[in-house]
DNA sequence: GTAGGGTTAG
């Protein structure tokens, strides 16, 4: 155990360890610029109060927390101008990095004769810490206030805030202002309005800035690629990178990794194993952010066993490398090996945070290893010093409705220190439909549709569990309210990889040019099923099936046409992956795996939240889903 | 040119 020290100790440690140094370098921070001066000048500006500053400057670099701010604030008050050597504007950026913005804006105030450097501190360090409102607010206040126009770093800072939070309006006003005031000659702004349109789904304006650039940057084709891939456009993603090693540009990393998303946006096996070879041929397989991204996409696309493979070439993964590979075990059922990995990581000196519990806790649901996962919620922070967040919440609700105690469930959800959100509630009303409670599964779905009235699922989840419980009337209420609202359920839709193509499927679908063939192998296999006195079960509608839908429907259900396709067109023995948009119903889980084991094929299917690996008759999921 | 710097993995 190592010894406890409270912040000021540490900061006060650090203050004393740079004294040391300053002293015997006699080179305060601040004296970097003025190196090139003539030695008169220099021994000038090694004053007392500089080395102070820098001294000080130094230590607010270290600062974590607002108490060590504050511990440097109090110094500066005592001993110098906020403007001698700039310090005012760095703590005023500090403060805002640490999240006291309103010691911030107080502290800018305070600060005389306020330059532009002053006002970009606080404009970035609000939107450094992700605060629009305040970043736009500061913003504006420095356009009334003054006559100071923004610069490049002014622009930048707002434009990132827009993009983090999807404020288009506001990022169209800052584009106009950009081009009144002649700054859209600069790359970097204009990299960062196209990667703002991007995330504000405006594919078009985004090519359109991208179109009219006078110089292209790396970032700029990287942040195309990326907008690309984000907007359901993949395939042009892929052309544009094409375009740019064309044009005779190197990649680098993040171009990649923009790359790695748009292949998993195709869904296309084939694709990432070329772009694996890109990675290996530009020598970046040794780059940890690139292989995690690789590993990641393989376990999204199926590949958990070619994820597993990148994971152990990795000399020395990091936590972010253990906790892909943990969150690619979860997502394909396999709770018991993501809870070992988790052990083996802490035991290899990993620090697990957020997102690995986030993770293990999702694994520890959908395993039922229900004890384990209260326990790891229970000491997450005591043990890891990982604050809890809604998304632990959500797993935490899953894991306890999943498993029957949808009380618990509910307490937790009373007991929460923060609003829950559509995950937290989602996760209740899973839960609700498999043990068919109609009371606590209207409750759930009433703060659903009150947080988002166009979702479709919520309504249908709910009239299913009033249907199956028998209250027809106040499902067919429901169904009423969905018309009203014009809400229709998305179909359903299932993709299989083959020949260089992804082959799409819907319920009942002809239009394949292998139509008759497919339903004479998915009559072939039915029949299999039968011979072999291994009728599926009926009971699906515990599985969010439209109830509507008629019964002899379930046979050409789109997995099973994928599935049949698959068989006919790939040699005995091959896996089939397929991709689902909703997910699987309870019929088609009972044939997958049946037609695993007479067929002995391992069938893997991705719904959206997880995989399902059907092996002998077995699916991973152990029918706990 | 003190601020902070466009794209960037779980």
């Amino acid at each position: 155990m190592t010894t406890k020290c409270s912040p000021s100790s540490v900061l006060f440690f650090n203050l004393s360890c740079l004294c040391f140094k300053t002293q015997n370098f006699n080179r305060p921070l601040r004296a970097r610029s003025t190196l090139s001066c003539s030695p008169s000048r220099r021994l000038h500006s090694c004053s007392d109060a500089d080395s102070l500053v820098s001294f000080l400057i130094l230590a607010l670099s270290q600062c974590s927390s607002a108490s060590h701010c504050e511990a440097v604030h109090s110094r500066v008050v005592k001993s110098v101008s906020y403007r001698h050597g700039f310090i005012g504007d760095q703590l005023v950026s500090k403060y805002a990095e640490v999240g006291c913005e309103g010691h911030a804006g107080k502290l800018f105030d305070e600060i005389p004769e306020k330059d532009l450097v002053s006002w970009n501190s606080l404009i970035s360090g609000f939107s450094r810490k992700g605060c629009l409102a305040k970043c736009l607010y500061a913003f504006h206040r420095m356009r009334n206030e003054t006559l100071m126009n923004p610069n490049e770093v002014t622009l930048l800072s707002v434009i990132s805030s827009c993009a983090d939070v999807k404020a288009l309006d506001e990022g169209r006003s800052i584009h106009g202002l950009s081009e009144r005031l002649g700054m859209l000659t600069e790359v970097k702004v204009v990299n960062s309005l196209i990667n703002m349109y991007g995330k504000c789904a405006k594919l078009g304006a985004a090519c359109q800035l991208f179109e009219i650039m006078p110089v292209r940057s790396l970032v700029s084709w990287n942040s195309m690629i990326a907008v690309y891939a984000e907007n359901e456009s993949p395939t042009e993603g892929i052309d544009c990178f094409k375009l740019m090693r064309r044009n005779g540009i190197q990649p680098d990393d993040a171009t990649l990794v923009a790359l790695l998303q748009a292949c998993e946006s195709v869904g296309s096996i084939r694709l990432v194993e070329s772009v694996h070879c890109v990675i290996c041929r530009h020598g970046f397989y040794g780059r940890m952010l690139i292989v995690t991204a690789l590993l990641d996409l393989y376990a999204k696309t199926g590949r958990l066993d070619a994820s597993h493979q990148v994971f152990l070439e990795i000399r020395n993964p990091d936590s972010i490398a253990w906790t892909a590979m943990l969150a690619g075990y979860a997502a394909h059922g396999y709770g018991l090996e993501a809870v070992t990995l988790f052990k083996l990581m802490v035991k290899k000196g990993m620090k697990p945070d957020r997102v690995t519990f986030t993770h293990l806790l999702n694994a520890c649901g959908h395993a039922g290893l229900v004890e384990e996962g209260k326990r790891y919620f229970r000491t997450m922070f005591g043990l890891y010093g990982v604050e809890t967040t809604l998304d632990h919440y959500s797993c935490m609700v899953d894991l306890l409705g999943r498993s029957g105690s949808l009380k618990d469930a509910y307490e937790l959800i009373r007991s929460m220190p923060m609003e829950p959100n559509s995950g937290v509630w989602g996760a209740l009303l899973g839960a609700c439909r498999i043990y068919r409670n109609a009371e606590l599964g209207k409750l759930a779905a009433e703060h659903l549709i009150n947080m988002d009235p166009s979702d479709a699922r919520n309504y249908i989840v709910l009239s299913n569990i009033y249907s199956v419980v028998g209250l027809w009337k106040e499902a067919s209420e429901i169904r009423a309210l969905m018309k009203e609202n014009c809400l229709a359920r998305l179909p359903g839709c299932s993709y299989i990889e083959h020949g260089n193509k992804i082959h799409q499927f819907v319920v009942g679908d002809q239009s394949h040019p292998l139509s008759r063939g497919i339903y004479t192998k998915l009559t072939e296999l039915i029949g299999k099923i039968r011979k072999a006195g291994l009728a599926p079960k009926t009971e699906f509608i515990l599985h969010d099936v439209d109830e509507e839908l008629k019964e002899d429907m379930i046979n050409e259900h789109c997995e099973k046409l994928a599935i049949s396709f698959g068989i006919l067109v790939t040699n005995p023995g091959r896996t089939l992956i397929i991709r689902k948009n909703l997910r699987i119903c309870g019929d088609c889980h009972s044939f997958a795996k049946i037609i695993s084991l007479i067929e002995k094929r391992t069938i893997i299917i991705r719904d959206p939240k997880r995989f399902h690996h059907f092996t002998d008759g077995i699916c991973s999921c152990a029918d706990y889903w």
